[in-house]
DNA sequence: TTCTGAACGGAACGTATAGTATCGTAATCG
DNA sequence: CGATTACGATACTATACGTTCCGTTCAGAA
């Protein structure tokens, strides 16, 4: 049983990479426009300009099409600036222009209100996620070793500080972050790290 | 042109205050089940052991339906301790306590993802969303007043700061939070807040 | 150049669901 | 006790989706 590996088949006409690229592109614009339930694999052919078909033989399902038209989207950029707030706004400042740039705006909470339903969504998805947020985790980690924060703050839940306002504002409020809030989110979040949290310990 | 006032209507068969209850009760279990997108009023309708007509009698559509079911479930308490910390803490407590016994945690992201695509959800949903999270800012005002934190802060911003990590991870993990995790994720929250922020100034 | 085989876009088929209309029954008011 | 309205149930229509099939197109082998 030969898989369809790149030099296996051979013979025949070759699967149009255009095509390809046209189905991710169509897909994350339907994404963002009517959301991942309301995404169907007619509309996402007809917006493509492709057949039916074409996507069938290439995805199963509409699934791991999705994911991997989510896969396409920027992430967190790893930056190291030498201090964690220089990595902070720089990784912040960029993800919120991606944000602007991008559907990711409407994306994000389309994918994890399915992901809530659809365990087999989650399972795809969540590497996806880990890796999306990994450097932004790695920057919390190098300021741990660079005694910038306390050693017990715990790395994950940092992130999240930093991530939550932007998420919540995103979700609730129909995305009304001006880049103008980017500083303000993260003194705000800073100072609960980088003060050493002497009343707390 | 009469409306359907109390009084006014007078001759006929009343509404059933009964199945009023178990068809906001039954959408809510298939929006925690199933999403928003995926709800019917006719699977409602058999859950709730009516019929469709009954239901399309009352609410024109689903969507004011799910916004009158989402207005049952609680919200932030009102709570005044006397403290921002002692505040947050009852407050995050028994919103976690409300996240793991009711629909919460499905019904919440479900709503979010389809806010971004509808914007007739919106503004329905907008001032129920806002009102839920106002005693969370009440508390952060009444803290200023207090001088307990910097009178520049945002308290919509400092809410977002405590709120968002919750959301982050009930959004994209899957629900992990563990009781035990209130305590750190305020701590974290407030020593940004309680600890003056000179060097932000 | 010709042949072969897979991929292509488009169309057809069967299924499912939303929303409406209608029925006989049940319940309250005058 | 009659009038009026709501009730649950069913049938119906129109739309939209997933899936499969078909004739055509294109790249590589002979």
């Amino acid at each position: 049983m030969r898989s369809r590996g790149e030099a296996g088949a051979s013979a025949g006409r070759p699967r149009s990479e255009e095509a390809h690229q046209a189905i991710l592109g169509a897909t994350l614009e339907l994404l963002a426009e009517v959301g991942f339930s309301a995404l169907t694999v007619e509309g996402v052919a007809n917006r493509a300009g492709v057949g039916k078909a074409t996507i069938y033989r290439r995805w199963p399902s509409k699934l791991p099409l999705v994911v991997e038209a989510f896969g396409q989207l920027p992430a967190f950029e790893d930056v190291d600036s030498g201090s964690l707030e220089g990595d902070l706004k720089a990784m912040l400042r960029t993800f919120l222009e991606n944000f602007l740039a991008t559907p990711l705006a409407t994306v994000y909470p389309s994918l994890a209100a399915e992901r809530s339903h659809n365990p087999d969504l989650g399972e795809l998805l969540d590497p996806v996620l880990k890796g999306r947020r990994q450097p932004l985790a790695r920057a919390f980690e190098r300021a741990r070793e660079r005694g910038e924060i306390s050693p017990d703050i715990n790395a994950e839940l940092a992130a999240d500080l930093v991530v939550g306002p932007i998420a919540v504002r995103l979700f609730f409020t129909g995305m009304q972050i001006h880049p103008d809030m980017v500083e303000p989110m993260i003194d705000l979040a800073l100072c609960g790290l980088v003060a050493s949290p002497g009343g707390t310990s």
